[in-house]
RNA sequence: GCCCGCUUAGCUCAGCGGUUAGAGCAUCUGGCUGUUAACCAGAGGGUCGCAGGUUCGAAUCCUGCAGCGGGCGCCA
């Protein structure tokens, strides 16, 4: 730090979140930030700074007698970063509690406002995708984000609680968890080469799109595990629920049914979105005002009652009872269409649901067969405005009957080898399920574009 | 991948066959006893997405392309 500029010793350098907790009223101290608006009248200029500790900006007042006001004018607009020292002064009949009367300031860097594109205006969110990268610099996405970390800090919280290991499943894999979408392929090859034992792992190598199979191998030694990190799929979706590269949290645990794991995912659900209703009320009220008016009643409703369980056949038979007209139509063996799901969710149960026993015609290999022969023991969990967040299963833990439902799919099997030894050795029946974090951003934060809850976004045919 | 919509000033949008294309905000200039998305006055700013076509005449109608957005599918 350099010396306080003719400021007495101890000088404090403060955030402005602080500065909110406990305002250092008639203290001399330092504040550094950027600029969000500035207004200007004959003897003095109104600065509001915002330096991302919080939503909330300081009001900083220059007089122009201490303060050329041609300074001002040329150096300080909206985006230009800068040091200010002053006294912190309480203003108990003004907007804000308190402001900071400027002695000087040094200027860090300009931002032009001839091309500076951030105004002290509301932008769509739509142009702020085209320029993802000054995105931070709006309340909207410091909001967002704030609250991105926040719940990757409320889920890390509710599995290490719980006994969970958090395990680093791998980015690059060899093989396909099948069903789960196209993948990205990563090789050294030059584009000409097709022969792949030449290439860098001597065979095909692909961006993972789930840990879930490496999960489950931990799981068989850990107990409890659960992954967090970046998952990719090729899939060329055009959708605003949809990304190239996205996050995904997937707990896996060893001797857990079904019914086990949806109470788990219904607890997990309800654990983070009452952390982020705690902790993050500034950012959610602000959010509810610039872009969904019922956020906090919808994350209030959630809250209120337990999920609505229904088994699959329980579904089509309350959607076969609605006398909708569906455009998909509606019969035992179909997969739920969105439009049959947010009838579920939005009309018949107006709270979340889990769907479970699914036809395993229309499931992934590794779900468990039920007794009945037709269903296998899965659920998803859907929410309101978003669909579904959460998809699990309990998985087939009897080798026989995994390696049938493997070979009836013609699925190489010596590609799953070490996933088939967790059923040849010491099996034992477990679950796990899979949570979109970006999807329940966008409940938590009422966006509507998955684009607007990540940082960069990747999806097809963009690089934000 | 299929379907629909949009593209006009830096931003948000109006104009939808007929003079030199408009508004609000932003920018710049001037004014204003402390402002709260400050206010008041003035100024600058546009190959109306691109390429063709129809027409006496196209931002406006038609075709193609591109970008963006949305719905559906696939999924998390």
């Amino acid at each position: 730090m350099q010396p306080a500029r003719g400021l007495p010793s101890p000088t404090l350098y403060l955030g402005i979140a602080e500065l909110f907790q406990s305002p250092p009223i008639g203290e001399k101290l330092i504040i550094r930030g950027w600029i969000r608006t500035r207004r200007t009248t004959r003897q003095v200029s109104f600065v509001e700074l915002y330096d991302g500790s919080t939503l909330r900006s300081l009001q900083v007042v220059m007089a122009h007698e201490q303060i050329p006001v041609e300074r001002i004018e040329s150096e300080l607009h909206t985006g230009s970063s800068l040091e200010v020292w002053g006294t912190l002064q309480a203003t108990p009949n003004r907007p804000q509690p308190f402001e900071l009367v400027a002695e000087g300031y040094q200027l860090y860097g300009q931002a032009d406002p001839e091309v500076y594109p951030l105004q002290k205006k509301a932008h769509s969110l739509e142009f702020l995708r085209e320029i993802a990268h000054l995105r931070p610099r709006t309340r909207t996405f410091q909001a967002v984000f704030r609250i991105r970390s926040g719940v990757s800090f409320a889920i890390h919280q509710y599995f290490q609680e719980q006994g969970f290991v958090y395990v680093h499943t791998p980015i690059l894999t060899p093989s396909d968890c099948e069903g789960a979408g196209q993948l990205f392929r990563v090789t050294t090859l030059s584009p000409q080469e097709t022969d792949f034992t030449k290439d860098f792992f001597g065979r095909t190598a692909y961006l993972t799109v789930s840990g879930q199979l490496e999960g489950e191998q931990l799981a068989m030694g850990l107990g409890k595990i659960y992954t967090f990190g970046p998952t990719f799929r090729a899939e060329p979706s055009h959708t605003p629920r949809h990304l190239a590269e996205f996050w995904m949290i997937e707990p896996e645990m060893a001797f857990y049914d079904l019914t086990m794991t949806m109470d788990l995912a219904e607890d997990f659900l309800r654990s983070i979105i009452r952390h982020t209703q705690a902790h993050f009320s500034e950012e959610l009220q602000f959010l509810a005002e610039r872009y969904e008016p019922q956020l906090l009643t919808q994350i209030e409703n959630v809250l209120k009652e337990s999920f609505l369980r229904l088994s699959y056949t329980e579904a089509i038979e309350l959607l076969e009872k609605s006398g909708r007209r569906f455009e998909y139509p509606v019969y035992w063996g179909a997969d739920l269409q969105a439009e049959h799901e947010r009838y579920l969710v939005e009309e018949y149960a107006r709270r979340p649901i889990i769907v479970y026993n699914y036809p395993k015609a229309i499931k992934a290999f590794y779900m468990r067969q039920n007794e009945d022969g037709k269903t296998v023991a899965s659920f998803d969990v859907l929410f309101p405005r978003i669909g579904e967040v959460i998809g699990g299963s309990q998985r087939e833990e009897r080798y026989e009957v995994l390696l049938n439902r493997m070979e009836e799919r013609r699925m190489d099997l010596f590609a799953y080898k070490g996933y088939l030894d967790t059923r040849r050795f010491g099996t034992v029946p477990h679950s796990g399920f899979g949570l979109g974090l970006e999807r329940l951003l966008l409940f938590l934060t009422g966006m509507s574009n998955v684009r607007d809850v990540i940082p960069f976004f990747r999806a097809a045919g963009q690089m934000g």
